[in-house]
DNA sequence: AACGTGCCCTGAACGC
DNA sequence: TGCGTTCAGGGCACGT
């Protein structure tokens, strides 16, 4: 299940495999993925990479002509191998470099994504994203502006990406834990105390995530390099019915918009 | 505009 | 043992 840092992750990782060398070739094994390429861009695709960067959890391998941009979904992951490397189940696509390396891109559920952003456009997707979590137009007075008419439950609202992009259901359980904040509560009953707690506990939780991940990571050209979930210590995530780690109440589990949501409903308000 | 629900997908865990 | 069911989850599409 990769989260925004897991996806940062990868992007460092892969970054250097993939900047400044020349892309030969796509092989698509399995296109029936959650969106694919038009195949007439596919064909055009023989072009040097510029840079890979990333937008909420959507990785962009830029090209003279455009974007690649790929969405790991929930269980996708990249590799970069040798050229030739034998794919094993669920290797749906392949990038192939002149340097003799394949970044592969594996994906057992299919969530995933491969679209196309031809220069000087924003795919359709990204257009309505809200701001990055770790940039500084995420900030207490944005986020209170997004509460400050939606009933829906705070956990909700701060899972949708037009608010601010990256913060998944791990991330939203473990931010809404930290600051205080009941998970159930309105968002536009969530006062200005807890957003001042709330931003800087998001900023901080995900830049700490993206640190261990970066540390952990050794080498993307090993099969086993990928960046497993990040050593990070979850306080409340799949810990339903266990003590809370600050006040040793049993945690509550409960379903919001159909996601597991674990919360502390004394430390929490 | 805001809100709730459905759907996509595989594999693991669980129940009978 | 071998079914069938449920769950996990990002995020868009759609109906109200």
């Amino acid at each position: 299940m990769p989260e925004l840092p897991e996806v940062e992750v990868s992007r460092q990782g892969i970054s250097p495999y993939l900047e400044d060398h020349h892309l030969v070739q796509v092989i698509a094994r399995q296109r029936q993925l959650r969106w694919w390429i038009p195949d007439e861009v596919l064909a055009q695709l023989n072009q040097p990479i510029l840079s890979v960067t990333r937008r909420a959890k959507y990785l962009l391998i830029q090209l003279p002509l455009g974007d690649i941009v790929l969405h790991l979904g929930m269980s996708g992951h990249l590799k970069v191998l040798p050229k030739g490397t034998p794919a094993t189940k669920h290797d749906h696509v392949d990038l192939v470099l002149s340097s003799g390396m394949t970044l592969r891109l594996n994906d057992t559920r299919r969530f995933g994504a491969v679209l196309w952003q031809p220069k000087g456009e924003v795919h359709p997707l990204l257009a309505k994203l809200g701001p990055e979590p770790l940039s500084d137009s995420f900030n207490i007075e944005q986020l209170a502006d997004a509460f400050a008419k939606r009933s829906t439950a705070v956990k909700q609202v701060l899972m949708d990406n037009h608010v601010v992009v990256g913060v998944g259901n791990i991330y939203a359980n473990e931010a809404l834990f930290k600051a205080g904040i009941l998970p159930t509560k309105p968002a536009k009953e969530v006062s200005l105390q807890q957003l001042e707690a709330l931003v800087p506990v998001i900023k901080t939780t995900l830049a700490e995530a993206i640190k261990q991940g970066g540390t952990t990571l050794k080498d993307f050209s090993q099969a086993d390099g990928k960046p497993g979930y990040f050593a990070q210590q979850l306080l409340v995530y799949g810990r339903g019915a266990k003590p809370c780690m600050a006040c040793g109440i049993i945690l509550n589990e409960i379903r919001l918009g159909q996601r597991s949501t674990v919360f502390c409903s004394h430390c929490q308000h």
